[in-house]
DNA sequence: GACGATAGGA
C-alpha cells in the first residue's frame, strides 16, 4: 500500500519557471488498432485470394490485437502450400514467424522455426537474434536470454550483435533488477565494435536513476557528452523522473534550466512526471496547476496525466474528486484503460467504499477492458480490509489458486499449492478439485494425474467433480481412451457420471471428428436423461458448419441405434 | 527495412 510522502518543502516554483520559457508543440502519436470487419478465419477461407492477399493477411494478423490463434496462423501457411507457394511461405516465416510467436509469448515455438532457417540455408542474423531475445525476456527467463546472447553471439560468434541488440539485452536486464549487469555490458560495449548510442546510453542512465544512483547517473552523462553524444529529452525526462520521486525539487529545477538552455523543451513525459511527483507528495493543486500550464503551451494532457491525476485525489481519501477527473477524461474523448479503473477502486477500497468499487469493477468488462491482476489484487485487499481478523480457509485459498491458474499464472498457484500442502493445513477434496482442474485447463495433465493418483495416499476420496475434471483433461488433449476408462473408473467406484461428465466427452469425441463414437455414446447419455450443454452445443454447430455432412452421419447413425 | 530508450495502478 502507498502512502502519500511526508516531505517537506513548500511551494514548488514550477509554475514560475515555466511562465517565461516558450515551450515547442509536439504532437504525439498513438496507436489504433483497426477494427476487423471479417473475422480471420473467414479471410482464410477465401479460397480464390491470391497470393498477396495472403501475404498481406499474414501481416494484418501479426499486428491484431489479441493475436489470432496458432490454429489460424497455420491454416494459412497450410493454404499457401497447397497452393504450392513454398519459397513464400519459407519467407514468410523468415520475415515474421519468429516475431510472432515471440509476441505470443511462445518461445519455445520461435525455436522450433529455427531448424528452417538452416535447412534452406537462410542466415542467422542480428535481427532474428533480437527478437528471440526479446521473446525470452517477454517470459521473464533472464538467464535464457542471457545464455543465448554471450554463448551464440560472443563467444561462438554466429554474427554481431548490433546496437539493437544490446539494446534489447540491457534493457531486458535493466527492467528485471539487473543495474549492475547492464552497466557491464555497456562497459563491453565500449571496448568493442559495436559502440554504445543515444539508446544505449539512455537504457544504462534510467536504471540507475530507478535505483536513486544519481552520482553514478551523472557521471555517465558527463561520459556520453565527452564522447560528443549529447543527452536528448530522454535522458532528462528519466533524470528528471528520479529526482521528482525523491522529492529533490531543487535539482529538478537546475536540470529543467540547463535543458531549456540546449533547447530542449519538456513534453508530455516530462509534465506526467512532473505531474506524479507532485501528486504523490500530496500536491494535486499544484499538479493542475502543471497541467493547465501544459496545455497553454499547445501539448494535451493523456491518458497518465489524468491518472496521476485521479491518483493524486485517492492518495488524499478524495475518491470523488477523483471520479469527476475520470468523467472529464471521458467527455475529452479519452476511453479508459484498466490503469484508470484500478485507480478508482484502490481509491474506493480505500475509503471502504466496496460498493462502489465492486460496481466500477463490473463496469470494466462492459466498457470492454479486461481486469488484470491488479485489479483482482486492490479488491481482495479492500475486502480483507473490512473483515479484520479474518482468517483464510482451505475455499479461500482455493479461489486464489484458481485465480492464479485462470490468469495463467501455474508456477505461483503450484508454489501456493506445494505450501499449503506441506503444512498439511488442506484436508479437502473440493481444494484438490480446484488444483486438478487447473493443470488439467493448462495442459499439464500429467501433474494432474499425479495428483489424483495420491488422493487415496492421503485418505481423500475422490467425487464427481474430481472425475469430472480429469476426464475433462483427458478430452481436451484427445486422450479419449483414458477419458472412457476414467468414466468407467467412477462407475465401479459407485460414482454416478453426470451432465457434466457425459458434456465432457461428448466435446472431446467432436474433437477428435469421432463421429461414430459421439452417436453411440449419446444414446447411453440420452438414455439417461442428460442433453448438451450451451459449450457442447456451440462446438457441434462449429462442427456442422466446417463440413455439413456430419449431420446426415450423425441422423444416420442416430436412426440405426434407436430400432 | 526489420529490432531498441522516458511517464500512470495493488
Amino acid at each position: 500500500m502507498r502512502r502519500i510522502s511526508l516531505r517537506s518543502g513548500n511551494g514548488i516554483p514550477f509554475l514560475s519557471f515555466f511562465a517565461d520559457s516558450a515551450i515547442t508543440v509536439r504532437t504525439c502519436s498513438s496507436f489504433h488498432y483497426s477494427k476487423e470487419s471479417i473475422s480471420v478465419k473467414d479471410k482464410i477461407c477465401v479460397k480464390s485470394s491470391n497470393l498477396d492477399d495472403a501475404v498481406n493477411l499474414f501481416h494484418q494478423m501479426v499486428t491484431m490485437k489479441p493475436l489470432p490463434s496458432v490454429v489460424d496462423f497455420s491454416k494459412l501457411l497450410k493454404n499457401l502450400i497447397n497452393r504450392k507457394h513454398y519459397s513464400n511461405v519459407v519467407s514468410l516465416f523468415r520475415e515474421i514467424m519468429i516475431n510472432s510467436y515471440c509476441l505470443m509469448y511462445r518461445v519455445d515455438c520461435a525455436f522450433s522455426v529455427l531448424p528452417i532457417y538452416l535447412q534452406n540455408g537462410i542466415p542467422f542474423n542480428a535481427v532474428t537474434f533480437t527478437i528471440l531475445i526479446r521473446g525470452i525476456f517477454a517470459q521473464n527467463n533472464v538467464k535464457d536470454a542471457v545464455e543465448l546472447f554471450f554463448k551464440k553471439l560472443v563467444k561462438e560468434k554466429i554474427c554481431e550483435p548490433n546496437q539493437v541488440t544490446y539494446a534489447t539485452v540491457m534493457n531486458g536486464l535493466s527492467k528485471r533488477g539487473h543495474t549492475q549487469k547492464t552497466l557491464s555490458l555497456l562497459r563491453l560495449m565500449e571496448q568493442g565494435n559495436t559502440k554504445p548510442n543515444i539508446y544505449i546510453y539512455n537504457i544504462v542512465i534510467h536504471a540507475l536513476c530507478k535505483d536513486g544512483n544519481f552520482d553514478a547517473a551523472i557521471k555517465i552523462l558527463n561520459e556520453m557528452k565527452q564522447k560528443d553524444i549529447p543527452p536528448d529529452i530522454v535522458t532528462y525526462n528519466s533524470i528528471i523522473d528520479g529526482l521528482c520521486k525523491l522529492g529533490q525539487w531543487e535539482k529538478v529545477k537546475t536540470l529543467f534550466s540547463e535543458m531549456v538552455n540546449l533547447n530542449m523543451y519538456p513534453d508530455v513525459y516530462t509534465f506526467n512526471i512532473l505531474t506524479d511527483g507532485l501528486c504523490k507528495e500530496g500536491k494535486v493543486e499544484d499538479a493542475k496547476e502543471v497541467m493547465k500550464h501544459m496545455v497553454r503551451k499547445g501539448i494535451d494532457p493523456n491518458i497518465i496525466t489524468y491518472n496521476v491525476i485521479m491518483d493524486g485525489y485517492c492518495l488524499r481519501g478524495q475518491v470523488d474528486r477523483a471520479r469527476r477527473i475520470f468523467d472529464i477524461m471521458i467527455d475529452k474523448g479519452i476511453k479508459p484503460d484498466i490503469f484508470c479503473y484500478n485507480i478508482l477502486i484502490n481509491g474506493y477500497c480505500m475509503t471502504k467504499e466496496v460498493d462502489d468499487a465492486m460496481q466500477l469493477f463490473c463496469e470494466i468488462s462492459q466498457k470492454g477492458s479486461k481486469p488484470d491482476v491488479v485489479t483482482y489484487n486492490t479488491i481482495l485487499q479492500g475486502l480483507l480490509k473490512l473483515s479484520a481478523g479474518f482468517i483464510p480457509d482451505f475455499y479461500t485459498h482455493g479461489i486464489v489458486i484458481n485465480g492464479y491458474f485462470k490468469n495463467g499464472l501455474v508456477e505461483e498457484a503450484l508454489s501456493l499449492f506445494n505450501k499449503l500442502e506441506g503444512n498439511r493445513e488442506i484436508n479437502d477434496i473440493e481444494f484438490y478439485n480446484v488444483v486438478i482442474n487447473g493443470l488439467c485447463k493448462t495442459g499439464k495433465l500429467d501433474e494432474a494425474r499425479a495428483i489424483f493418483e495420491k488422493l487415496y495416499l492421503i485418505g481423500l476420496l475422490p467425487n464427481a467433480r474430481t472425475y469430472n475434471k480429469i476426464t475433462n483433461g483427458f478430452c481436451l488433449e484427445g486422450l479419449l481412451d483414458e477419458a472412457n476408462d476414467m468414466l468407467r473408473k467412477m462407475e465401479e467406484n459407485g460414482i454416478l457420471p453426470n451432465f457434466f461428465t457425459y458434456n465432457a466427452l461428448v466435446r472431446g469425441f467432436l474433437r477428435c471428428s469421432k463421429i461414430t463414437e459421439m452417436t453411440t455414446f449419446m444414446k447411453e447419455m440420452t438414455g439417461r436423461g442428460f442433453s448438451f450443454d450451451a459449450t457442447t452445443t456451440e462446438l457441434l454447430l462449429e462442427v456442422l458448419r466446417e463440413s455439413p455432412s456430419v449431420l446426415d452421419m450423425i441422423l444416420d447413425l442416430h436412426s440405426k441405434i434407436m430400432k
